[in-house]
DNA sequence: ATGGTCTTTGACCAAATGGTCAACTTAACG
DNA sequence: CGTTAAGTTGACCATTTGGTCAAAGACCAT
């Protein structure tokens, strides 16, 4: 009896392995377009290119495949800020951090927008992810960043807005994509955007000459 | 025969005009928290303590009640950015801006997700707005802040980016808000965003002095 | 080949959902 | 009042949707 799905491993038969992955995928494209309640069984099936009851099989429902999505997000979603490093130079942590989220929003903008469809409504099934994890990982960041601002090496400004002003700069290009879209036509959006936050980083928290 | 229903003054009656703003209000209420495909009737007539055939009576399917908000929003989404005057103080003007926004989202945060909403799924239905209206504010917000920028009044960046970047941080606080409430628990939120925000753009738009 | 397990699916279901309609109630007004 | 138009709703309907199940295939070790 196969039922403990939302183990990550995945089961071992190759079939198993090849065919979770390609659900995966598949529901990774359709919840980040319509959301939760907006994604069907059906479309997963069909991108898939499997049956809906073979989906049923690998996964016990719609919400285990979203549950299985969130968890594997949050690893790679929390990772750029695990490694900003105490020992660091300051403004070039920050800086180096800012370009890795802005990077990944670019690598993956469904893992930007899932997550995004997630907070939005209200995250009914990733608080608990947001307290066990994230919000441990912003306390030590925070606190890191304040004694950089306590040794006069970066500008005082509050730790967790400037974190949470990176959150929302970066994803903004992935999350609002297709208003970005409009307002840059053929302009190099992506390009733009890694040069304006460097010097907005960097202004920002280049301390004053006293 | 009542029909042309998608007209916004309304129809003339009492119990029409009183009823429709029922039937918007409880669907703001819906539609910003589950997204149009989350979204139903039903919820929509019990929030508004109408009748599913009663709300069908005043607008002709759910997707007018969606596309009639979103018409609405988007008067008041861009009236902030009208006001930029080219005539005035530079940084003056764009800190104005900042602190207009934020307070929108903050007073009017189911209309931010709305919009968001809205705009994740890929703006399928406003994407008229979007290249009718926001695209020629913006373009003239560029001009505007460009000319700044070429009198030397602030430091040299990408108005666009700019833009984005004000959108983002400011509208964070409301699209975000179950993540901010997570990370700030007791703490004052919106109070510090408020100066943080006003830091980080007068800091980055003060010219370096040459 | 053969038996047994793993995989796949067509046919169904019950519930939810957007929408209709005819009948009923209420307001408006001369 | 009485009559007409406006407003309201219970009962329905067709479709969609998440999910089930038994039976049929594919796979694999012996």
């Amino acid at each position: 009896m196969a039922e403990t799905a939302v183990e990550d491993g995945g089961g071992r038969s190759r079939i198993q392995r090849r065919n979770r992955a390609l659900i995966k995928e598949a529901a990774l494209d359709v919840f980040s377009q319509h959301g939760y309640r907006g994604a069907t069984l059906d479309q997963i099936a069909d991108r898939a290119g499997l049956s809906k009851p073979n989906i049923l099989y690998y996964f016990n429902g719609k919400e285990e495949i979203h549950v299985t999505l969130l968890n594997q997000l949050m690893g790679r979603w929390l990772a750029p800020l695990r490694r900003l490093d105490p020992d660091g130079e300051p403004l070039d942590e920050i800086l180096t951090y800012v370009h890795r989220k802005l990077k990944m929003s670019q690598k993956y903008p469904r893992e930007s927008r899932l997550f995004a469809n997630e907070i939005l409504q209200g995250a009914p099934r990733i608080t608990p992810h947001l307290e066990g994890d994230l919000k441990p990982l912003v306390d030590a960041a925070a606190l890191t960043i304040q004694g950089w601002i306590d040794a006069g090496r970066i500008a005082p400004i509050d730790p967790r807005h400037l974190i949470f002003s990176i959150w929302a700069t970066t994803q903004h290009y992935a999350d609002f994509e297709s208003q970005v879209g409009v307002l840059m036509k053929n302009r190099a959006a992506t390009d733009g955007a890694d040069a304006f936050l460097t010097t907005l980083y960097t202004r920002l928290l280049t301390p004053d000459p006293k």
